[in-house]
RNA sequence: CGGGGUGUAGCGUAGCCCGGUAUCGCGCCUGCUUUGGGAGCAGGAGGCCGCAAGUUCGAAUCUUGCCACCCCGACCA
């Protein structure tokens, strides 16, 4: 869509010079990246683009996910998906539009979500009188507005009331992968776009207890899935009173830190209680004959996982992406000269093979209209964990060369055997990913006794901090007006350290623990 | 929604203050030479200067309005 304020110039703006040649490079996707010391969202921006994964649409705020940035959601979506069938859930698939009426039957709800929906008020079109384009048809208007979803509780519990009549039709576990819209003021690729792609699970249950077991289970799921796939270690908590989820009576999220010390938010799971059956009433007979409203929970979480795993992992290289989430996990680059591609590919299709044979995501680069070392750039820039160059020379030797993205090292591989051994390498390229991660997080963990401690370490030493908190809204809300640093969780696996009394950093009135502080997304 | 900035070829830009029909680089096309870290040389194609009105003999340039995008803030997954 023509980016018409180039990137060059939006980085002299920001006050920072670039890295080499950088007008050879922008139609090259090279190493010019903003360096991102002076500026992290102009990185990240660009890195999004250029790697191929999104850009803005001519929607305001919407975003055009390309296929390698939908390649990673989909097996973000697999894996979690396989997840969700384990811990018992089914998929469905529920409306697009919501009545207005809908939105207004669960106070809170319509409270939290009223300022940023999508609204659908005529449907139909007709030419314009004066010849030019396309006008809404006035005769046209709906008797009832229809909202394009932001959430789906509404049109969910209103289909819940017909689906649930009695005990045994609890507990009802549905998902449903679907794109939502909120019409948000500031928007920013798959961190917050107006359109997102997302799962929402919506549970019914018939007793409270089993609805709070659930919502932590599906934490749980979620923080397995940042852990283990996206290798990107989370702090599971709970959220304040201020930042729960509107109609919800807990929420739990999972929290991860990003490399510009600011937190993010990559999953929520909601324990709804009676809310929206009681919105919706929503009542089943009991084993005695009873009535009662049953137990919700929902949980989420969207394409903002996409961006979550660039900015945690990637560098001025390019992305990093984890093993177990790159859609191409080697990339073969032949090495030859003049009309001896063929007679290469010949010897290298059968390696290749083999790496697949082991599962393994391959592609085999054999372009031969660029030259090798743009093909090395660009699939570093794209973030494939392990790039093999293999040439006529190393095939005469029974080796290749492997460079892995995470480390940038590069050696020799005997040939026998190499296959296992690339599988092993990816093992411990997700691993050493996600130790990375971690430690960065552990450096950038602090604590803070006082308040101008505190305000120091955001300023100059941005993370997490943990601090003491008196428990009130309203010290929370002026901690934040002052800091722009909110109260990120309640974390769960709290250390006895941090579980201790002490005093809140901002009021000096008692606190029961510390909770974690963080500028965030 | 507020503050700031920017729209010129596929991308990045010069020109604008001081009006005279658009500069350069990359990319693209053709040819040759190259190919173990973003190739070299030669030739070539490509533009309603964001849109609309106005001023003027004449507008990329001056005036007004609109639109779009980027950054920052408030809001949020």
């Amino acid at each position: 869509m023509g980016a018409q304020t180039g990137w060059q110039k939006s980085c002299r703006r920001a006050g920072f010079s670039l890295r080499i040649n950088q007008s050879y490079a922008d139609n090259r996707m090279s190493k010019s990246l903003p360096t991102r010391r002076e500026d992290y969202s102009l990185w990240y921006n660009e890195l999004v683009k250029r790697a191929g994964l999104a850009e803005n649409s001519a929607v305001r705020g919407c975003m055009v996910v390309k296929p390698y940035g939908w390649a990673i959601w989909e097996l973000m979506q697999r894996a979690l998906d396989d997840m969700f069938k384990e811990t018992g859930h089914e998929n469905a698939a529920f409306p697009l539009f919501i009545p207005k009426s809908f939105l207004s039957k669960e106070a809170a709800h319509v409270e939290g979500f009223a300022k940023e929906c999508a609204v659908v008020t005529h449907y139909r079109l007709k030419a314009s009188p004066d010849g030019k384009g396309v006008i809404v048809d006035p005769e046209a208007k709906l008797e009832e507005e229809l909202i394009v979803r932001p959430t789906s509780e509404t049109v969910i519990w209103s289909t819940y009331k017909n689906w649930i009549q009695s005990y045994r039709d609890l507990p009802l576990l549905i998902n449903q992968w679907a794109n939502v819209v909120r019409w948000e003021m500031r928007t920013r690729l798959f961190l917050r776009t107006t359109e997102f792609y997302w799962q929402e699970g919506h549970t019914a249950h018939a007793t409270h207890q089993e609805g709070q077991e659930e919502t932590r289970r599906m934490l749980d799921v979620y923080a397995d899935f940042a852990e283990n796939w996206m290798a990107l270690p989370v702090v599971k908590g709970t959220k304040t009173a201020n930042e729960r989820f509107a109609g919800a009576l807990e929420t739990y999220c999972i929290e991860a830190l990003m490399q510009d010390g600011k937190a993010l938010q990559a999953g929520t799971s909601h324990d709804l209680g009676q809310n929206f059956a009681k919105a919706f009433d929503v009542q089943f007979a009991t084993k005695e004959g009873g009535l009662e409203h049953v137990w919700g929970t929902s949980w989420g979480v969207s394409t903002r996982l996409i961006g979550g795993m660039i900015m945690a992992h990637s560098d001025d290289e390019g992305l990093v992406l984890p093993p177990r989430l790159a859609p191409i996990q080697v990339v073969v680059v032949p090495i030859y000269k003049t009309g001896q591609l063929d007679e290469l590919s010949a010897r290298i299709r059968p390696l290749v093979a083999q790496l697949k044979a082991l599962g393994i995501r391959v592609k085999y680069d054999d372009r031969d209209t660029e030259r090798p070392g743009f093909k090395f750039a660009e699939w570093e820039l794209k973030g494939v964990p392990v790039r093999l160059a293999i040439g006529a020379r190393d095939l005469d030797q029974d080796v290749l060369e492997v460079a892995r993205r995470d480390t940038k090292e590069k050696f020799q591989l005997p040939l026998p055997g190499f296959a296992e051994r690339i599988q092993a390498l990816l093992t411990e390229i997700q691993a050493n990913i996600y130790q990375k991660a971690l430690t960065f997080r552990e450096a950038n963990t602090r604590r803070a006794d006082t308040w101008t401690e505190f305000q120091r370490l955001l300023d100059e030493e941005p993370g997490f901090v943990l601090a003491h908190w008196d428990g009130t809204p309203e010290t929370e809300q002026r901690i934040k007006d002052e800091t722009k640093a909110t109260i990120r969780c309640l974390s769960l696996d709290v250390a006895s350290e941090d579980a201790a009394p002490g005093v809140c950093i901002l009021t000096g009135q008692p606190s029961a623990r510390r909770v974690h502080f963080a500028r965030a997304y």
